[in-house]
RNA sequence: GGAGAGGUUCCCGAGUGGCUAAAGGGGACGGGCUGUAAACCCGUUGGCGUAGCCUACGGAGGUUCGAAUCCUCCCCUCUCCA
C-alpha cells in the first residue's frame, strides 16, 4: 500500500470536503484496507457521467487497495423517498429493483473491477429490522438535530409539510453504515447530512465514526447547472461513441478541465503538467480536450470505438466533411417533385414544414454539399445526402 | 376554518377591450468569427404549399362588431392568519 499521506492526495483530489481530514488520515496510517461505502438509488438504471464522479471515487479507493461496497438502497427505493421532491415517488416493486441493479452492475463494472467489489441490497438488513430495534435507531436523534439538515429546516420555516417518514431516510441510511461497519463514505455534497448522521449512529452503537468524502455535483454541459437528465445537459454512459466524443468537445475549457479533475484516471501530477501547458500556450486547449473524449469514449466503448468517433468528428468538424457513416432515411416519393420543406418535416431534420422554411431561408440547408436558400426548391426523385446546421446529416432515398 | 395573491407561448415575465401570434429576458436553433470552446455580432423561435387561413393566454360557458384583457361557474398553485 502506498503512504497515508499519498493516498490522502490522491483521495483528496476534486472532493468537495473531508470530513474529519486527520481522522482519515490515522486510518490510512494503519496500513489495513478500509472497508469504504457508497449508497445509490435504485430509480436510476441509466447513469451519466456526473453519477461516475463518486465512482470514480470509488475506484481510485479501490485501486489502493481497499474495500469497496457498492449499496443500493432498493429498502428505502421501495418505500419511495420523497426527499427534495414535490412530488411523491412511486414505490418501486422488487422486480423493478433487480432490473435496476443489474444495470447498474454492468455499467459501474466498466469503472470499477467487478471481481473485487461488493454489491449490497440494504433490504438484506432493513427488511428484517423489528420494530422495537427500529424504535430503538429512530431515538439516537432528535428532532431539533433532524432540523438543522438545510432542506428540512428550510420546509420547516415555511411552514411545508415535512413527512415524519422523511426523517426515517437518514436513519436508514446511517444504519447501513452501521450495519456494514463503514470506514468511510463516499457521497455527492447534497448527501452531507445524512453522511453525518451515519457518523452520529455509528458512535451510537460504539462504533468509530466513519470519515467522509463529499464530490461536488458534476456540472452538466452548459457549464453550469448540475448535470441532469431532466435539464438535458448530461452525458449518458450508454451514448453511441460518436455523440459522446462530440458532446465532450463541445464543452468550454473550464468545464474541460473540471471533467479533467473528476473524471480523467490521469495522475494528479499530470493534471497539474496539463493546466500548466495549456496556461503558457504550449498545449492547444483543443487537443487536450481531444484527449479527453478519447479517454472517456474509450472507458464506455473500447479503443476501437473511440477512435473511430474521433476520426469521424475530426472528419466533420475539422475538415467540414461529411461523416462516413450516415444514417438513411427512405422517403416515400409520391411525386416525381417533392418540394424541399417538405422533405426536411417528412425526413425528420426539422419538425415542421415552418421550420424548415426557415432552415432554408437562414442558410442552413444544404443538398449534396451545396447550401440551398430557397424554400420554393423542388427535388426530383433520387437520393440525395441532406445537411442542416453543422452537425445534422442525413441521406434520403426513395422508397 | 378565515384573509389575500396568482395561473400567458420551451422557461421566466410584460400585457386590463381592437395597432397582439402576444413586449423584454433566458434557453434553443440557423448564420458569421473560431478550436463545433468561450466571448462577440446578425437572424429565427405556433401550425398549414404560407400576400391567406387555422390554433393559442388554466378549463367550461357568457357579454361584445371585436376578449389574454369584462362577467359566471369550476380546477390548480402560492402567501399570511388560526
Amino acid at each position: 500500500m502506498l503512504e497515508a499521506l499519498e493516498q490522502l492526495e490522491i483521495i483528496k483530489r476534486g472532493a468537495a470536503e473531508i470530513i474529519a481530514h486527520d481522522e482519515l488520515l490515522k486510518k490510512l496510517e494503519r496500513g489495513v484496507p478500509l472497508r469504504v461505502k457508497a449508497g445509490f438509488d435504485p430509480t436510476a438504471p441509466d447513469i451519466h457521467l456526473g453519477h461516475t464522479v463518486l465512482v470514480e471515487k470509488m475506484r481510485q479507493l479501490q485501486d489502493l487497495g481497499h474495500e469497496i461496497i457498492f449499496l443500493i438502497g432498493d429498502f428505502t427505493g421501495m418505500i419511495g423517498d420523497p426527499t427534495g421532491k414535490s412530488e411523491t415517488r412511486k414505490p418501486l416493486t422488487s422486480e423493478d429493483v433487480a432490473r435496476n441493479a443489474l444495470t447498474y452492475r454492468q455499467q459501474i463494472f466498466k469503472i470499477l473491477d467487478a471481481e473485487k467489489t461488493r454489491v449490497e441490497f440494504n433490504s438484506r438488513w432493513m427488511g428484517r429490522l423489528k420494530p422495537e430495534e427500529f424504535i430503538r435507531l429512530t431515538s439516537q436523534y432528535t428532532v431539533a438535530r433532524m432540523l438543522e439538515r438545510e432542506d428540512f429546516k428550510q420546509r420547516f420555516q415555511s411552514q411545508s409539510p415535512i413527512g415524519i417518514h422523511e426523517f426515517l431516510y437518514p436513519l436508514i441510511q446511517g444504519y447501513d453504515s452501521v450495519h456494514l461497519k463503514a470506514d468511510i463514505e463516499l457521497g455527492g455534497t447534497d448527501q452531507k447530512f445524512n453522511l453525518i448522521v451515519g457518523r452520529e449512529l455509528q458512535k451510537a452503537y460504539g462504533q468509530a465514526p466513519q470519515s467522509i468524502v463529499l464530490m461536488p455535483l458534476l456540472e452538466g454541459l452548459d457549464g453550469v447547472k448540475k448535470m441532469s437528465k431532466s435539464l438535458g445537459n448530461y452525458i449518458g454512459i450508454t451514448e453511441p461513441p460518436g455523440q459522446m466524443f462530440g458532446k465532450i468537445m463541445s464543452v468550454t475549457d473550464e468545464l474541460m478541465l473540471r471533467y479533467y479533475e473528476l473524471l480523467s484516471h490521469i495522475s494528479n501530477e499530470e493534471f497539474k503538467d496539463l493546466r500548466e501547458k495549456i496556461k503558457d500556450g504550449s498545449l492547444h486547449p483543443m487537443e487536450a480536450k481531444e484527449a479527453l473524449a478519447l479517454e472517456i469514449t474509450e472507458r464506455y466503448h473500447g479503443r476501437q470505438e473511440a477512435l473511430k468517433a474521433k476520426e469521424g468528428f475530426e472528419l466533420v468538424f475539422r475538415k467540414r466533411e461529411v461523416p462516413g457513416e450516415i444514417e438513411v432515411f427512405k422517403l416515400a416519393w409520391e411525386e416525381e417533385l417533392l418540394w424541399l420543406p417538405k422533405v426536411l418535416s417528412l425526413s425528420g431534420l426539422a419538425q415542421s414544414v415552418s421550420e424548415a422554411r426557415r432552415l432554408i431561408e437562414q442558410g442552413g440547408v444544404k443538398i449534396d454539399g451545396q447550401r440551398c436558400s430557397d424554400p420554393e426548391a423542388k427535388l426530383p426523385k433520387g437520393s440525395y445526402l441532406l445537411a442542416v446546421g453543422k452537425r445534422r446529416f442525413l441521406r434520403i432515398e426513395p422508397r
